[in-house]
DNA sequence: AATCTCACG
DNA sequence: ACGTACGTGAGATTA
């Protein structure tokens, strides 16, 4: 039996923000209420609880309140609007036959424990559903949380049992409290010990386990003295910390689930208060009775886990020996344990200590020889080099599997790819050789296989490769560059300060909108969501309007730099003097790579002062950099998709290209194309890869609309393939449901469904552009897979350092820079073939600003 | 956590 | 008549 609580402030917040305005007929509003029986109706057709009840808080102090002022203090009180429908979502759930459980004294929280704990007691099982993370820690066999996010209006919910838990935080439900106890949490007025955040907290749980542990010992800990000392001074505030963030589960209150059965037992009520509501739809539905189909808890049976430390290793080694082939998963943390399974058991053991007690075993798994599936195998590859394992014979990768099947999605836990694709809801290694022919199967009907054998596998140990490398940063002169924007900054904020009459935060859009719009009265800015909107393109139609504009436009640069990437780099920068930012293969809806922590994707180069930041990005010692670069491979690849006759001709005619555009456009001799005419056509170019209107062209360029569309209606009449391309692209992809590139990396496009014309044109200018920034991400991800071959195969000691979509950084020996450089250029020319040359062009260089 | 702004291809 | 360019990630502010 299983019984459903709600935790009921939770939900109605998440309902109250999630839902537009709606209103009764007699103008009360309504939103809130018509959240929450969304989401009451979407749990109870997920779950199938037997029973049902509500919890809610109470706004009178709770005991902690007394016992420490500081707890919830800053609570805010709902708004109006919400408070409002809080007793008529009372009464309907009275209407609806649901119990409500309140408590003075208590929190919302500390019901749900002891519910949790009762029905436990009972045999029950139970499910709690809030909007929250707070109740995390009370996750046991028997009772699991149903975390419920509002996203768009789409509401997305998450099951959290043990497994799942574990999955995604690295330690056991129990240890949430020490983690909280750690990091705090400001919304519930947890102090947590000063100076450490959430990274440091998770580490330490992950790797200690709890705060008794901590603290028994702090000396013994291997931890950054810093962090040691935080903890120390800590201590007191660690305790207090761990008490409040422990949620009761023995409060005094009957409770017994049989007396919340669910028997869908409406009163009369029900039907006043939904008329009153205006909830026509819910009384139509309700009646029916639907209930939809649902992820279900199968009854799949689990593998015999078996630590590898109890177990005689003869037996593992013959298993692994045996086993077709292997998953394998390494839980985030540092001394976590690896686990693998060959199908018929599931191994585990303590990976810190692995290398020294079971050397033979790890050779065994880790033999290039030995099959291997994992899920996000990059990241795995990175734990490996740690250890110094190899990295080959990975044949398989789950996530990346799943990404190549559905772009869209934000991630690929692997509690998702199991719930989508097995209709599972458990997530443990043994899943991974359940999914993995199903996965298999589905990327042979869409024709990946071999975009996934030769490009995005592969990949993962080119990827793995560049993470390790790092780029190296000459510190130096990266922190006096910082420190000389101070002089300017302090200069420029004065100005603008004197200029408004006050001081005042010029980083706040909502101040800044004040001072420029209101108090120096200049034109409005038109754009306003939330206030003034100050972005650049309002800026610079108000230069010359008065003086404060220019230097607001500077202070923006400079801070900038600064805080970005004069400070931000400074703190990435490893002990070995180089920076290694993670390259994510699973992010992108085109098949790009993006780049985090930090993203090296995004340093600056198209302004002066900007680009003075590459030349701090520097090669290592008696080493260079060679950096090559596509020379326009998306107007290249438009070209070949499109089939283009004329478009093909300029590329081969290996003029300028936006030359050759702005002569067909304007009508003028290449020879007689002006500056001007030039820098439209690419303009041009562009907007027409990202299916720009008129409009917008018009902003970009600053002409009128009607002759920004006279420049792509002439576009359109001569490269006229283009023109048929974008109606056909469009076409079919109303008809398939999705868009593809030529090795057949797709994207769905739900979108083009949309009863909303936007977003549906959205969809038709992602129809036009996918294919083509889709491609461009595949041509390039194929050549640095060629790259790091054909290094390795000639012996080079020269290694990828970075990507940035259409460019490669190698670094290497200075004696070997010639040979790298044509190298790149013609693995990068020749990763594949099509109807227009396609031309690389490499430099060498001491620095990134002296190499590209 | 969401929003705004801005850095890149 | 709509609302106005594709794809990213990070820092600061605000709520």
């Amino acid at each position: 039996m299983k019984l459903m609580i709600l935790d009921g402030n939770s939900i109605v917040n998440r309902a109250f923000y999630g839902v537009h305005a709606l209103n009764a007929p007699d103008g009360t509003p309504t939103n809130a209420i018509f959240g929450f029986l969304n989401i009451l109706q979407r749990m109870l057709d997920e779950q199938k609880p037997d029973a049902v009840c509500v919890s809610f808080d109470r706004k009178e102090p709770t005991f902690r309140h007394r016992a420490y002022e500081g707890y919830k203090a800053q609570r805010k009180g709902m708004p109006e609007e919400l408070s409002q429908q809080m007793p008529l979502l009372k009464e309907t759930l009275d209407a609806m036959g649901i119990r409500r459980y309140e408590l003075s004294g208590y929190e919302a929280d500390d019901i749900l424990g002891t519910v949790s704990v009762k029905c436990r007691e009972q045999g029950w099982d139970c499910v709690i559903v809030t909007g929250d993370k707070d109740s995390l820690q009370l996750i046991t066999d028997t009772t699991t949380v149903c975390n419920v996010k509002t996203r768009m209006g789409q509401t997305e919910t998450i099951n959290y049992t043990p497994a799942v838990f574990r999955e995604e935080y690295g330690f056991d439900p129990p240890q949430m409290v020490d983690l909280k106890a750690l990091m705090g949490d400001s919304s519930d007025n947890i102090p947590g010990v000063p100076g450490i955040g959430e990274k440091t907290a998770l580490e330490l749980v992950r790797r200690y386990g709890t705060v008794e542990k901590i603290y028994s010992d702090l000396d013994a800990l291997d931890v950054k003295d810093g962090v040691r000392k935080k903890l120390a001074a800590g201590e007191e505030s660690a305790r207090l910390s761990y008490w409040l963030a422990t949620i009761l589960k023995e409060v005094p209150m009957e409770f017994d689930p049989a007396e919340n059965l669910w028997d869908k037992n409406y009163t009369s009520a029900l039907y006043g208060l939904f008329k009153r509501f205006g909830f026509q739809k819910f009384i139509e539905k309700w009646g029916l009775q639907e209930s939809g189909e649902a992820v279900s808890s199968s009854a799949r049976k689990e593998l015999p886990y078996i630590r590898a430390e109890d177990a005689a290793l003869l037996d593992i080694l013959r298993a692994v020996e045996e086993a077709g082939c292997l998953a394998v998963t390494l839980h985030a943390g540092r001394d976590d344990s690896l686990e693998f399974s060959d199908g018929k058991t599931v191994y585990g053991l303590d990976f810190d200590s692995a290398p020294e007690k079971f050397p033979a075993l790890l050779a065994a798994i880790f033999s290039p020889d030995k099959p291997k599936i994992g899920h996000h195998v990059k990241e795995l590859m990175n734990a490996l080099i740690e250890k110094n394992l190899g990295r080959e014979g990975f044949v398989f990768d789950t996530a990346l599997a799943a990404y190549l099947l559905d772009a869209n999605e934000s991630d690929y836990p692997l509690s998702r790819v199991a719930a989508r694709y097995l209709g599972c809801d458990t997530a443990g290694t043994d899943t991974l050789l359940e999914l993995w022919p199903v996965l298999r199967r589905k990327l042979e009907e869409l024709g990946m296989t071999k975009l996934y054998d030769e490009i995005e596998l592969p990949l993962c140990i080119v990827l793995s490769d560049m993470e390790q490398a790092g780029f190296y940063v000459d510190r130096r002169a990266l922190y006096e560059f910082g420190e000389n924007l101070n002089g300017d900054i302090e200069r420029l904020q004065n100005s603008i300060w004197q200029h408004a009459g006050h001081e005042f935060n010029i980083n706040s859009p909502k101040q800044l909108g004040e001072v420029l719009f209101e108090e120096l009265m200049l034109p409005s800015g038109k754009k306003t969501k939330t206030g003034w909107s100050t972005n650049i393109d309002v800026m610079e139609k108000l230069r010359g309007k008065h003086p404060i504009v220019d230097e607001v436009l500077e202070y923006r640069t400079l801070t900038k730099l600064k805080s970005t990437y004069a400070d931000g780099l400074l703190k990435v920068i490893g002990e070995d003097g180089r920076i290694h930012s993670s390259f994510q293969m699973t992010v992108t809806a085109t098949g790009r790579l993006s780049s985090t922590e930090p993203n090296l994707q995004n340093i600056p180069v198209r302004k002066q002062l900007g680009a003075e930041i590459r030349k701090m990005f520097v090669a290592g010692p008696d080493m260079v950099l060679v950096d090559a670069d596509y020379s326009q491979i998306e107007l290249r690849l438009l070209a070949h998709i499109s089939g283009d006759q004329a478009m093909r001709e300029a590329f081969l005619s290996g003029e300028d290209f936006h030359t050759v555009t702005a002569s067909k456009v304007f009508g003028v001799p290449v020879s007689e194309v002006t500056p001007t005419q030039r820098s439209r056509a690419k303009a041009v170019n562009f907007g027409i890869v990202y299916g720009i209107s008129a409009f917008s062209l018009a902003q970009d360029i600053g002409v009128f609309p009607n002759e920004a569309k006279a420049y792509m209606d002439a576009y359109l009449d001569k490269y006229h393939g283009v023109r048929d391309y974008m109606e056909s692209i469009k076409a079919r992809a109303k008809q398939d449901g999705y868009v593809e590139t030529i090795f057949h990396r797709r994207r769905w496009l739900p979108e083009l469904k949309s009863a909303s014309f936007n977003v549906r044109s959205f969809g038709e200018r992602v129809a036009l552009n996918m294919p083509v920034q889709g491609t461009a991400a595949d041509v390039m991800k194929l050549a640095m897979v060629n790259v790091h071959r054909r290094l390795k195969e000639e012996k080079l000691r020269a290694r990828l350092i970075l990507q940035v979509h259409d460019e490669l950084i190698v670094e290497c020996p200075e004696a070997e820079a010639q040979q790298v450089r044509a190298l790149l250029e013609q693995e990068m020319e020749n990763a594949v073939k099509l109807s227009v040359p396609l031309t690389a062009e490499a430099h060498i260089g001491h620095s990134w600003a002296e190499a590209h």
